[in-house]
Parts: structure tokens; C-alpha cells; sequence
RNA sequence: GGGCGGUUAGCUCAGCUGGCUAGAGCGCGUCGUUGACAUCGACGAGGUCACAGGUUCAAGUCCUGUACCGCCCA
């Protein structure tokens, strides 16, 4: 029997080094790589987040990507081939953010390119302070996101490598990649042949700081002060005025842009206004007064304003009204020069509409709203003669403004030509291909359904930026070199990657682009989400010659955070659905969030970030897995440094059990005493709870049971308990079927907590179990599973376990409370106990006695207590002088 | 306004399909350096399971309502 010494092996497990050397060897013996060769069945397949590749990684990534690791490393011990790909999402506007930041640099078109572009030194040609971008081209600022993104996937990658993260690198994609690329353009191609997407000229939300539309999921409401403005429109009717009307507006900057008024149509005080027309102060503009179901009479005075456009009612109200257009608000934000008079901006004076709408020509809105608001204390642009007006000092309030999410200026609608996929005649089909899927925890399902019910806007794709995949598209030109939009020409299937604005459309030549007769290339890139919703049909290389999704599609998980459900998560289940009318996955994880001590959600706003590696480089990545193992699904966790900690002092435990477990010796035997069976009929029970546990992907129960019966049972008991039988030298048998117990518990527990704490249970493993067993390494040994145990036979009494073990509590408890040291021999020991008591103890006696420290145990009879069954009575030998 | 989750010891959390005296760790108090472990061990104190009703022989666990916290969506 090989076993260890203690001399051999340091004090103190040396953590840092050691998960360096276990890395290593991992990677050297393949533990984490995928047979390419095995069929789906046998699969079992995770469909990996690719993390944001912009700055740095938190500590909630780490959380949640433990969780997948767990399953990976359970799955993989369990028997499946484990697909286990990593990604990185490096498309999209936080790359491009941090690359002006960190180059200072900004993008504009017909910049010429500059090869090996050296950024400092063009900065100095220019003679550019700090603070001053350099502008250069799409495809010098496209290889600059190049630089930044492969410098942070290296920090990345090295951080996932240190947490012991099982991933199989040969499966690493980037979705800025070739790969990627054309897989995303494959999809708009598909889409296009499907009839799944259209292009539209049509208000649409959009960011006029970044210049980009953005889609539903990319917006959010923020609580903003604002205030409403009383002000005083004219009603006319045959060109003279009739009366008068006040309506109440948070955006007194858009009245430039009012095309309509409209009230409730069983309001009374508005019934005899509608089909008349109102006179906008200011610019005196005419436009009709209709009835709507929309208008709510209890907000504000009950009518008010349509402009194009202030919200998605205004547009709703544009379209069924048939109103004028007039788009005031520019891409940049900024208001755009409009003469009043002529064609759609008829005005009855217009003469002082163009004097007050110059003065905010140019401007943005802030400094709008307040030159408006000044407008309307004039006399002078008062609709009706009637004073200003501005009714009153305007009133502030707290409401609910949209913003993209990355955004810091309220979103504009603006009419803009963009690439939408058809997704508001499926929610139906969506909501029952989410129903296909096991969500985990179930409840998480309800906030996909919600969202798929309340959509009201078709998927934006298109955006207008730099660093992203193209849309492979183009458009002739007509003989006044304007784009024929509704003769777009898709790109040929294999030709992708292709990026339209640099290769020329089948049948033009490079030298037409531009030129009327000719042709242009889309200018736009695909919504981030669009490329990213692809990472299974990405990962099985979906249409490419290799292409697998026979063996790994539709995948078996998708873990991620909550916050992503109605943009990744969606996406994905949408994307699946149109191309291979399936669910992407079988099932989805949904992890917490990490929130501060003080239950904040951290984020580098707020400033409260924690950094894994500080974490890792003070408890190292065992505890920091234990950590994250510890919480269930879609619970939010507090940064808990005690949690670390309990999971330091696991893996300090585990060396100190594992080292004293493999140092006993004995001749080889059979387990064959009561305790040691009966102990191993408790293992099994955990081993079947903990196997169910990761079945059900309910990690943090796993971890809990088989910490309760290593901590409790094992080494607080079982190890004390035989701690004289180990070392007997008159009851070789005895001390045989000791040996052998603690080595199959030791090696059982080893492997329930493989998946948790990979690097120390390697160690341990190590030391005896990989060449005993001819596993290398834990991570490919089996898991364990009942059947293990199906030789040892049942305990004669089922209690004898739980009988030894509060015996010998009962004998802590008198050494505690007579202040004896636990390890003092007693000269005599009397145990109370009933008769069932007595009982249950009746083959484990010896033992018991031994761990106590007495020759024997004498019974007289007792009453158990509530906490006790058995109480001792005590008698130390005197200490030896 | 609609939807979802939470409210269990000072703190962080377990308690599955209702069933014997409600658990763990940390913290706290007392004690103990035993040849795996002081990054330890033993023992102990500490909870009317948010509140109010209801179903049941029996409710932290199911139902209804209320309050507070958080999240998602309008």
C-alpha cells in the first residue's frame, strides 16, 4: 500500500505555486479538451458567454463564469465530452470608447488610410494638444480596436487560466474574427433569403452622441428632473382664431416640431376642438387638432402636443394621422437649419418663426429648451395675443427618461434609413420555443416572457459605427448618383467575409464606386447582439465547410447573467428560431449579480469594482471558486470576504485530512467493522444527494452536503474515532478495515469537491489515489456514484454512526466542562443512556471508548435530553507529574 | 401601473414535494496546543422563521392579503 510521509510534504500548502503547477500540468495532459470525434449524444455542450473585451474583468464575471466551470468539471468527471469554448465580444461602442480614450483618437470618413499608422508621431505632425483627437480612417481606427481588444483578451485569458477555468482554447473565437464575421453575415444573408429582414426609412431611436440608432433592448429609463411648461396654443378655424387652449410639455424644445395637437375623445373640455386647427406660439404654425385613446386626460391639462417626434406615441400618431414631418434634431444632436414658409413648415407669420428659429439653429437641446422657454415669455409669439405664452413659472418633477444604455444624453427619434429583423409577428413562436427551454432558476423564464410580450419595435441591426461586421450589402446608383435602396445587392454566400465598403458588388468594378451609374457599400455594421446571438452557430462553424453542428447544436447550456436576458439570451432563442427553427439550447443558467458589502450593485460608476486578481492573489482561486459555488442560481451574492475565507480554510483542511488519511498504514483488508460500514453507508448518501445535486445544476447544494459531511462527519468524528485503530498493532484486521474506510472516504470526498476546489483535490489526489487507480489526474477520474459502495454491505444498525459520534460529543462535553484537555485518559467512564441507546452503541463500543480515552464503558441509565442522548460521566487519570 | 424575487440567530445564507426539540459558517463567551490541522478543536449563549388571516391532525414550508427591500418592464 503506497502511502505518504509527513516529513515529505510542507506545513503549509503553498497555494500560489501549486495552482501554477496544476495549470501547467492540466493543460499538458489534456483535462479540458473536447473529442471532436464523438457524437452529439454524448456531448455535453456549453454554449459560453464571450465577455465585453473593454477594460477589465470583475469579480461578478468570476462568479458567474464558476458556474459554468462547475458544471464543466462535474460533467466531464460524469462521463460526457465536455465542449467547452470561450469567446470574446470585441465588436461594438465600449471598444471603440476606450480606444478614442486610449489613443485619442477619433474615426471619420473619407479620411484617407495611413498604413503602419504610428499614433504619437502623426499627433505631434499636427501639432495636437491632449485633449485634441486625431482623426483618422474607419480602417486605421478598425486596427487600433484590433491593438486594444488583443492586449485585453490576454489579461482576460490569463485571469480565466488562473481560476482554473477548464476551457478549451481550440475553440477560442473573437467576434471580430473571420470566423465570426462570416457566420454573421451567413445569417443576414439567410435572413435575407427568408424574407426575415427589411430595410425601412422610419423614426427610429438613436444616440446623438454616439450618431447611432438602437434597439429596444439597448434602452433604459433613468429617473431625470424635469418640469412641465404650461403654454398657450390658438384654435383657428377658417383662418381666424376661435379660442384658445393650454397644453402642459416636459419638451418645450420640440414646439418647432409640433405637427399636431391631440385629447381624449370623450373629454368634454377638448370634444369641440377636434377637426379644428391649433396655431403654435412662436412659430405660429398650423396644425390639426385630432382625438386619441392614447391621450390620458389626467396628465397634465389633458392635450398636448405631437411632434416628430418626442416619443414612440409620436410616431404611432404620425403615421395614423398622416402628419407633416418635421425632423428639427440632427444626427449630431443639434438643431438643423429649416426655413418656415415653404412646403410642410407653412407658418402664418413666418417672418418671426424664422427669427426665433435661427436662434436655435445649431444649438443643442439643453440650450434649446431654454431659449424656447424665453420665446414664450414674450408677448410678441403668443399664438393668440393674449400675453405670453408661458402660462406660468413652469413646475418641476421627477419622470422617467430614455436613454441608450451606454448613452448620456436623452435618445432622439429620428427618421434615418435601417436594417430591422422581423421579430414583432413571432413573439408567439418565441415565447413557446422558451417554453422548450429548462430556465434555472425556472422563475427567470417569466422576465423573458415579459419581455417578448411587451416588444413593440422590430430588431434594429443596423448601427453607424466603425468597429463592428459589415453588413454585406450594396446599393446602385441611379444616373443622379442617389441610392436605389429598394435594389439592394446582397453578397454571394462565399464570398464572406466580405466588408462592402472596400470589395465591389458581382458585375461593378472598384472604379464605379460613387460614381452615378455605379454602386455604394452599406456604410453600416451589424448590432453588436447580432453577431454575439450566433456564439452556438459560431462555435459549430454553422455552414462553413467544417461545420459541426451535427455533433454540438442545438448546445445543452447557456449560462449568463440575468441582465442580459432580453438582449443575449433573446437574441440567441430568436436567432436559432429563424435559421434552424429550434431552441439554441436545452437549458440556461442564469447567474446573480455580485453586489458590494453594502448591497449595491457594483459598477465603475459608483466606483465599488472589486478586481479579481487582488482576490485571487489573497485566497486563491480554489476559495474564490468555493465562493461563487456557494450560491444558488440567480441569487444575487453580497462580496462576502468571510466566504473566502471559509473556503481557504476548506482547502487547508482538505491538505491536513488528505495528509494524515494517506500517512496510515496497515496491511491490505476488508472493511469489516461496524463503524467503518456504517460510516460509508452515510458516504453514499451524500455521494447520492451531491450526484442529483449537480444533475439539477444546483451546485451550491452539492458543495453544502458534501462540506457538512466532510467538516462533521469525517473529520470531526470519523478521524477521531479511529484514531486508535489506525495505529493498533494487536487488531490487524481492525486497523486494516480503518485504513481502507479513511482512504475510500478521503478518496470520495476528493472527488465531490473536485469540481469546486480543483487544485487542492488534485494535490491530495495526487499524492496516492492517481497511481492507484490509474487516473492521472481527479479531473478525469469518475465521478463517484452509489455503485461504488454496492460491496460493502449494510451496517448491522443503521444508527451506529450517528450513536458513535454523539457519544463521543457527549464525552467532549465532560472534558469541556470540568476543563480536562480532550485528549486525557480517563480512569473511568460511565455513560447515561436509554435502552435504545444503549443499543445503537453496542458494536461500536470499542471505538467509542477509545476515542474518549478510557479501557471501557460502563452504562447506567438515563434520560435523553433534547440536545443530548447520552451524557457522560467522567473520571480523568491523573496527569503525569 | 404590470410582472418577478426576497424578508429565517448580531452578520452572510441553507431549509426540496408541509411532519419529530428550526440548521451552517462567521462573530461572540468559556475551555483546550492531542503525533492531520491554532488558517485548529471542543463546549456554550443566541431565532414568537416580516406582519395578519386561512387550509390542515400538523406550516418557516401551501393559499389570501399587508408592509418593507431589490430587480425587470411600461
Amino acid at each position: 500500500m503506497k502511502s505518504i510521509d509527513f516529513s515529505d510534504l510542507p506545513k503549509r500548502f503553498d497555494i500560489a505555486e501549486r495552482e501554477r503547477y496544476w495549470r501547467q500540468r492540466w493543460s499538458e495532459l489534456g483535462v479540458e479538451k473536447r473529442d471532436p470525434d464523438i457524437p452529439r449524444e454524448k456531448s455535453f455542450v456549453i454554449d459560453s458567454p464571450p465577455p465585453t473585451v473593454s477594460g477589465s474583468l470583475h469579480i461578478g464575471h468570476i462568479f458567474s463564469y464558476t458556474h459554468q466551470d462547475l458544471l464543466a468539471r462535474y460533467k466531464r468527471m460524469a462521463g460526457w465530452n465536455v465542449v467547452y469554448p470561450m469567446g470574446w465580444d470585441d465588436n461594438g461602442l465600449p471598444t471603440e470608447r476606450r480606444v478614442q480614450n486610449y489613443f485619442s483618437v477619433r474615426a471619420e470618413r473619407n479620411v484617407p488610410y495611413i498604413e503602419n499608422l504610428d499614433v504619437e508621431s502623426a499627433r505631434q505632425e499636427q501639432g495636437l494638444k491632449k485633449n485634441q483627437q486625431l482623426v483618422i480612417s474607419r480602417q486605421n481606427f478598425i486596427e487600433l480596436c484590433r491593438v486594444v481588444t488583443e492586449m485585453d483578451e490576454i489579461v482576460f485569458k490569463e485571469t480565466f487560466d488562473r481560476m482554473g477555468y477548464s476551457i478549451d482554447w481550440r475553440d477560442e473565437y473573437a467576434t471580430i474574427d473571420d470566423k465570426s464575421r462570416r457566420i454573421a453575415q451567413r445569417s443576414f444573408l439567410d435572413l435575407y433569403e427568408k424574407g426575415h429582414v427589411y430595410q425601412l426609412e422610419s423614426p427610429t431611436m438613436w444616440d446623438v452622441d454616439f450618431q447611432t440608432a438602437v434597439a429596444q433592448a439597448e434602452v433604459e429609463d433613468r429617473e431625470k428632473a424635469g418640469a412641465y411648461h404650461d403654454i398657450e396654443f390658438g384654435v383657428f378655424e377658417d383662418d381666424s382664431q376661435v379660442k384658445n387652449f393650454v397644453i402642459s410639455t416636459t419638451r418645450p424644445e420640440l414646439l418647432a416640431a409640433c405637427v399636431g395637437i391631440t385629447a381624449h375623445p370623450d373629454d368634454d373640455r377638448f370634444k369641440d376642438l377636434f377637426g379644428k386647427h391649433a396655431v403654435t406660439p412662436g412659430f405660429f404654425a398650423k396644425v390639426p387638432i385630432f382625438p386619441s385613446n392614447e391621450a390620458d386626460p389626467e396628465k397634465g391639462t389633458g392635450i398636448l402636443m405631437v411632434c416628430t417626434f418626442g416619443d414612440q406615441t409620436d410616431v404611432a400618431w404620425w403615421r395614423e394621422q398622416g402628419l407633416e414631418l418635421r425632423q428639427i434634431i440632427g444626427r449630431n444632436g443639434r438643431v438643423l437649419d429649416h426655413k418656415f414658409g415653404p412646403n410642410g413648415w407653412e407658418s402664418l407669420n413666418p417672418v418671426q418663426a424664422n427669427e426665433n428659429y435661427q436662434i436655435l439653429v445649431g444649438k443643442r437641446m439643453p440650450s434649446v429648451k431654454s431659449l424656447v422657454v424665453d420665446m414664450m415669455l414674450d408677448p410678441k409669439n403668443s399664438a393668440t395675443g393674449g400675453g405670453p405664452p408661458l402660462q406660468s413659472k413652469p413646475s418641476q418633477i421627477l419622470h422617467p427618461v430614455r436613454y441608450y444604455e451606454k448613452g448620456d444624453s436623452p435618445l432622439e427619434y429620428l427618421t434615418t434609413r435601417q436594417w430591422f429583423v422581423r421579430l414583432l409577428d413571432k413573439t408567439d413562436e418565441l415565447i413557446e420555443i422558451g417554453r422548450q427551454i429548462t430556465w434555472h432558476p425556472e422563475f427567470m423564464r417569466k422576465r423573458f416572457e415579459n419581455w417578448t410580450e411587451n416588444l413593440n419595435v422590430d430588431w434594429c441591426i443596423s448601427r453607424q459605427r466603425y468597429f463592428g461586421v459589415p453588413i454585406p450589402a450594396w446599393y446602385p446608383l441611379d444616373d443622379q448618383g442617389e441610392p436605389k435602396y429598394d435594389e439592394v445587392i446582397v453578397a454571394d454566400e462565399n464570398i464572406l467575409p466580405v466588408d462592402p465598403e472596400s470589395l465591389a458588388p458581382p458585375g461593378y468594378e472598384e472604379s464605379q464606386r460613387g460614381v452615378a451609374g455605379g454602386f455604394i457599400g452599406e456604410p453600416d455594421i451589424f448590432d453588436t447582439w447580432f453577431t454575439s446571438s450566433l456564439s452556438p452557430q459560431t462555435v459549430a462553424r454553422w455552414g462553413d465547410e467544417d461545420d459541426q453542428m451535427e455533433s454540438l447544436f442545438p448546445m445543452d447550456i447557456r449560462p449568463q447573467g440575468h441582465d442580459i436576458i432580453r438582449t443575449w439570451a433573446f437574441y440567441t432563442i430568436a436567432k436559432a428560431m429563424l435559421h434552424q427553427e429550434t431552441v439554441p439550447w436545452h437549458n440556461i443558467n442564469l447567474s446573480g449579480w455580485v453586489l458590494d458589502p453594502d448591497r449595491k450593485k457594483m459598477s465603475k460608476s459608483k466606483g465599488n469594482v472589486i478586481t479579481p486578481v487582488d482576490t485571487l492573489d489573497r485566497f486563491g482561486a480554489d476559495a474564490v471558486r468555493y465562493w461563487s459555488a456557494s450560491f444558488k442560481l440567480g441569487t444575487d451574492a453580497a462580496h462576502d470576504e468571510a466566504i473566502f475565507k471559509i473556503g481557504g480554510k476548506l482547502v487547508t483542511k482538505l491538505y491536513n485530512a488528505g495528509k494524515f488519511v494517506l500517512a496510515q498504514t496497515a496491511e491490505d483488508g476488508q472493511i469489516t467493522n461496524e463503524l467503518d460500514i456504517a460510516f460509508v453507508s452515510e458516504l453514499k448518501e451524500v455521494v447520492r444527494i451531491a450526484g442529483e445535486s449537480f444533475e439539477k445544476f444546483e451546485f451550491s447544494v452539492a458543495l453544502q452536503e458534501t462540506e457538512k459531511f466532510f467538516w462533521g462527519a469525517f473529520t470531526d468524528n470519523y478521524i477521531e474515532l479511529l484514531k486508535k485503530r489506525t495505529r493498533s498493532e494487536d487488531d490487524p484486521k481492525g486497523r486494516a478495515s480503518a485504513v481502507k474506510t479513511l482512504r475510500l472516504g478521503l478518496n470520495v470526498v476528493l472527488r465531490l469537491f473536485a469540481p469546486v476546489a480543483p487544485t487542492i483535490t488534485e494535490e491530495v489526489w495526487s499524492w496516492v489515489f492517481a497511481e492507484e487507480t490509474g487516473y492521472s489526474s481527479i479531473h478525469k477520474a469518475p465521478w463517484p456514484t452509489v455503485g461504488e459502495f454496492d460491496a460493502i454491505p449494510a451496517p448491522e444498525i443503521q444508527n451506529s454512526f450517528q450513536a458513535a459520534c454523539a457519544a463521543i460529543s457527549a464525552i467532549r462535553k465532560a472534558k469541556s466542562e470540568n476543563g480536562v484537555s480532550l485528549n486525557r485518559e480517563l480512569a473511568s467512564l460511565v455513560i447515561e443512556a436509554d435502552e435504545s441507546g444503549v443499543s445503537d452503541l453496542r458494536y461500536v463500543l470499542d471505538d467509542v471508548a477509545a476515542a474518549g480515552g478510557a479501557e471501557d464503558i460502563e452504562f447506567v441509565d438515563g434520560t435523553p435530553t433534547a440536545d443530548w442522548r447520552y451524557t457522560a460521566r467522567i473520571e480523568p487519570v491523573d496527569p503525569v507529574s
